[in-house]
RNA sequence: GGGUGCGUAGCUCAGCGGUAGAGCAUCGCCUUCACACGGCGGGGGUCACAGGUUCAAUCCCUGUCGCACCCA
């Protein structure tokens, strides 16, 4: 017997280990099935589950799972990211709480710690995957730090040495200077920040009281001030180009260059060029051959190491003696000193508020300071060919289609990644250098000796390069280093290129561009087919979820409360291609209604005998109820199938929710209760046996979105074996006899009961009292149909009685037009005849206001010429039809006229 | 500034040349033997605006306005 009620908590855990006790998630590289292949985008190993995993991984699962159900070798590969920045950001909080400092402990020793750490508690989010019903095949879970992975990492870094795209250079790269490493462009979020434009006076050499005056909004940036740049068309300032002007504090002699760079609209059309701590003010250095001295240190504080030299006192316009005081001066402190000693010195000529983009860094949130350092690029234009190639020739294809022009627009304009990260924790750079600075790339240091041994002659001391990879180049291989690559393993050769990729947009640059690139360069083929771009969680009013608004939902918090299924349904349902996911606690609770719902459907078969049965035979079907709604079940299970072959999440979950609520318990278990109360007659045990059938094929079909409740009823009414469903066949449409007559039947009994209800709900007729069903000018045949139908008919149109009107319209009788018959209602003299006219005739105006319509439609040439014959066929049997409605309708206003 | 997406019922969204739809919310009725996490019924929309193409436009085109996001 099934419980009064579903219990999620008590059911997940049970079928979570079941399933996975008994391996239902693994892939089987042995079998002979097709695979289908998902690589879970490794989550970060400090992360703990949000929506937004629960949106990815819940869309992920449900493509898996069903593919497995359709007989596919599924694997879905899991893992995490060691996540470099933020794991070591982590243990370095821990560490600092100890009163103690990475430094302190030494490379090693803090090493040992950070995965003493994850031993401890990173990957919690792997628990919390199950929690969510994730069937990951955790057996083959991998690590990015992990042996295999790391030595795929060193294979891969030195083989793009060797092939020249990977190389060491000296270039500006956006700097951390909290965390004192280098990062990406794309762990740079710039931020709108409210600031001033300082409008600078530069003396103009050799021409006294003349000046250009540059504006900028970072003053302490001066310092390494090597030029100015004016636009060339600029006319105001034609005569200075080629002369200089004098850097004021510096007393550097600076050249004023002419390049397009500068905006005339913009300030004051000149702008102050420090190539050292700006990007384009780097590009302008590089076109007109300017120094670059570098004037903040790592940690962002004023340095004069590169300048020193420069300084040049000058009277009223240079003091080295200022200068001199800067030193050691963190950024913010520098810039007031030195906007209050050019205000002294009269060449501050005024300041404006000014809103600018400011670069911050994703973790950590400092201000970003570009520097100019020498690092490890990876030559990414390179790479991003083929990449953009294979996305251009279909061979991977983004769905939406339209995230392909974001992936273009990137890929085509991709900067060198630099790829190397001052930190301890990740993957160490395999280089080693001479004591000459010689560099040697190689996989391991044996390696690196010998090619010492070759260069020198004799053996030299090498020291290994002291930085790591950037995170995302081992991501970049995951495709193929979590099936064993280098080695070729049968996983590697089975599973790769995998099937689809699943994310969210924001992420196409991190996972999608690296993993085409190094996996069409390392693999020769695409890592995946098909990328599927889903949108971003939500709140339900449509702001984004972060702590500092405070809107965050925790899905393991919904989970508790509301169950498994009912989160993913809710996911599900509201996952539109292209579309952001508003979320709220409201619709999952809501959605667990659904769960409920099945779950008593599903009760209600149980308690009137609803067993499956073996070798049930749809052609044997003689009930038209029957072969209706294995017909229907046929159709929904289309339905389903075709929007989950187009990742359309949610027309599948309306599928699914469509076909169980509102015609199998709302029709057809309505419907069934007569025939099954007649016990152990032929007709009842058919529609137990159609029942059996449709509610497995439910289960089956919901299955994917809703494992934990659909496992749970399918072991229970055994279907199959306990934790079974997973791996039962995915529905697929059955032969149903003559199902077109079995569905017009039905879909009359429909109509006339929606008739029936409507009429007495607005003749406000109250459900205790039941009145006859009388059908007046009815063919034979209704009158037939209504005769098979009298038990249903009688109890869900609270009928009285059912059949033809006999002789004349019973005194104060309600009426209604159902095709060719109208439905009256006697009301025996209790009617309204006011309410009943009044109702008449705004069913009248409708039908009138139709036949209208059609009637100026077909009375327009250019339509029934031009428009195609059949939608001109279509409107003439509306117009039919509704002027139908009309007559017979004023024929029932007729009829009441008298009373 | 460049790009992308979106403005359809109170809300969330589907539809995308030929009769405007769903879910939720709302209102009314009902504790009917699976389910009140339920059943039945109703109301509610110049499909952002303005032009154009077409026999026909919510749908296609152009422009305007508004919102969101990405890139500079």
């Amino acid at each position: 017997m099934l419980s009064k009620t579903f219990t999620p908590a008590e059911a997940e855990k049970r079928l979570y280990e079941g399933w996975e006790g008994a391996g239902a998630f693994a892939a089987d590289p042995q079998s002979n099935a097709r695979p289908f292949t998902i690589m879970i985008p490794p989550p970060n190993v400090t992360g703990s589950l949000h929506m937004g995993h629960a949106l990815t991984f819940t869309i992920q699962d449900t493509l898996i799972r069903w593919r497995r159900m359709q007989g596919r070798d599924a694997l879905w590969q899991p893992g995490t990211d060691h996540a470099g920045i933020a794991t070591q950001m982590v243990v370095e909080r821990l560490l600092d709480g100890e009163g103690t400092s990475r430094q302190a402990l030494g490379r090693e020793k803090f090493l040992d710690r950070v995965w003493a750490w994850k031993a401890e508690s990173g990957g919690s989010i792997t628990t919390q995957l199950r929690r969510l019903g994730a069937s990951l095949d955790w057996p083959r879970e991998r690590f990015t730090m992990d042996e295999g992975l790391s030595r795929a990492v060193r294979q891969v870094f030195v083989r793009l040495y060797r092939e020249g795209l990977i190389y060491r250079d000296r270039r500006l790269v956006n700097w951390d200077p909290e965390f004192q490493s280098a990062i990406s462009d794309l762990e740079v979020e710039s931020q709108e920040v409210k600031g001033h434009l300082w409008h600078l006076r530069y003396p103009i050499d050799g021409a006294p009281d003349r000046f250009i005056t540059v504006a900028t909004t970072r003053p302490e940036t001066m310092l390494g001030d090597t030029g100015v740049a004016v636009h060339p068309t600029d006319a105001r300032y034609r005569d200075l180009v080629g002369r200089h002007a004098i850097l004021p504090l510096v007393g550097r002699r600076i050249p004023i260059v002419a390049d397009e760079y500068s905006d005339p609209e913009k300030g004051t059309g000149a702008v102050k060029i420090t190539p050292a701590h700006d990007f384009n003010d780097f590009g302008v250095g590089q076109r007109h051959d300017l120094a670059m001295p570098t004037v903040l240190d790592l940690r962002a504080r004023v340095t004069l190491e590169e300048i020193a030299a420069d300084l040049t006192p000058v009277p009223g316009v240079a003091d080295p003696d200022f200068v001199h005081a800067l030193a050691g001066k963190d950024r913010a402190e520098a810039r007031k000193l030195i906007v209050a000693e050019l205000e002294r010195l009269g060449l501050l000529e005024k300041v404006e508020p000014h809103t600018h983009a400011v670069p911050h860094a994703d973790r950590g949130g400092a201000v970003i300071e570009p520097r100019l350092t020498t690092q490890w690029f990876c030559d990414a234009a390179t790479l991003a060919k083929p990449a953009i190639a294979a996305v251009e020739s279909g061979r991977t294809q983004f769905v939406p289609k339209q995230w392909e022009n974001t992936f273009f627009a990137w890929m085509r304009d991709i900067q060198p990644w630099c790829i190397s990260r001052q930190l301890w924790w990740g993957h160490r750079i395999p280089a080693w250098y001479a004591p000459d600075g010689s560099v040697f790339v190689a996989h391991d240091e044996a390696e690196a000796q010998a090619q010492a041994r070759e260069t020198f002659g004799r053996d030299v001391e090498l020291t290994q390069d002291d930085d790591v990879l950037d995170t995302w180049f081992s991501s970049g291989l995951w495709p193929f280093s979590t099936l064993g690559w280098p080695e070729q393993t049968p996983e590697l050769a089975r599973y790769y290129p995998g099937d689809v990729l699943v994310t969210g947009f924001d992420i196409i640059f991190f996972w999608v561009a690296r993993m085409m690139m190094l996996g069409i360069h390392v693999m020769e083929d695409v890592p995946f087919h098909t990328v599927y771009i889903h949108g971003l969680v939500r709140d339900e009013r449509g702001q984004k979820m972060s702590k500092s608004k405070g809107n965050v939902i925790d899905p393991l918090a919904l989970i508790d409360e509301f169950g498994a299924d009912a989160l993913r349904f809710s996911i599900c349902a509201l996952t539109g291609p292209g579309r952001d996911v508003k979320l709220g606690r409201a619709r999952v609770e809501s959605d667990r209604s659904f769960v409920t719902k099945l779950w008593n459907a599903a009760r209600f078969c149980e308690m009137n005998g609803v067993r499956p049965v073996a070798g049930f035979d749809p052609v044997s079907l003689r009930l038209p109820l029957t072969r209706w709604i294995v017909d229907a079940a046929n159709a929904a299970v289309a339905d389903a199938t075709a929007a989950l072959e187009a990742y359309r999440l949610n027309d599948y979950a309306q599928a699914g929710y469509r076909f169980t609520w509102n015609l199998f318990c709302d029709w057809f278990v309505e419907f069934a209760k007569p025939v099954l109360a007649e016990g152990d007659t032929a007709d009842a045990n058919e529609v137990r046996a159609a029942a059996a059938h449709v509610l497995g094929t439910i289960l089956r079909l919901l299955h994917p979105v809703m494992p934990f409740v659909t496992e749970e009823l399918w072991d229970q009414f055994g279907y199959g074996e306990a934790c079974s469903l997973i791996h039962a066949p995915w529905p697929e449409a059955v032969p149903v006899p003559d199902a077109e007559a079995a569905r017009a039947e039905l879909d009359w009994v429909v109509r006339l009961i929606g008739e029936v209800r409507t009429v007495r709900s607005e003749m406000g007729v109250p459900p205790s009292v039941k009145l006859p069903v009388w059908l007046k000018d009815a063919a034979p045949a209704t009158l037939a149909r209504a005769e098979r139908w009298r038990e249903a008919i009688g109890r869900l149109a609270r009928a009285a009685d059912l059949g033809a009107l006999e002789g004349a319209l019973p005194k104060g009788a309600a009426q209604s037009v159902l095709d060719e018959a109208t439905v009256v209602l006697p009301l025996e003299g209790a009617i309204d005849l006011a309410a009943e006219r009044a109702r008449l005739e705004k069913e009248i105006a409708k039908a009138a206001d139709e036949a209208g319509k059609v009637e100026r439609k077909l009375a327009n040439p250019d339509f029934v010429t031009r428009a195609k014959p059949e939608v001109v066929e279509e409107n003439r049997e509306r117009l039919t039809a509704a002027r139908d409605q009309v007559a017979r309708l004023q024929a029932a206003l007729g009829r009441i006229a008298g009373s």
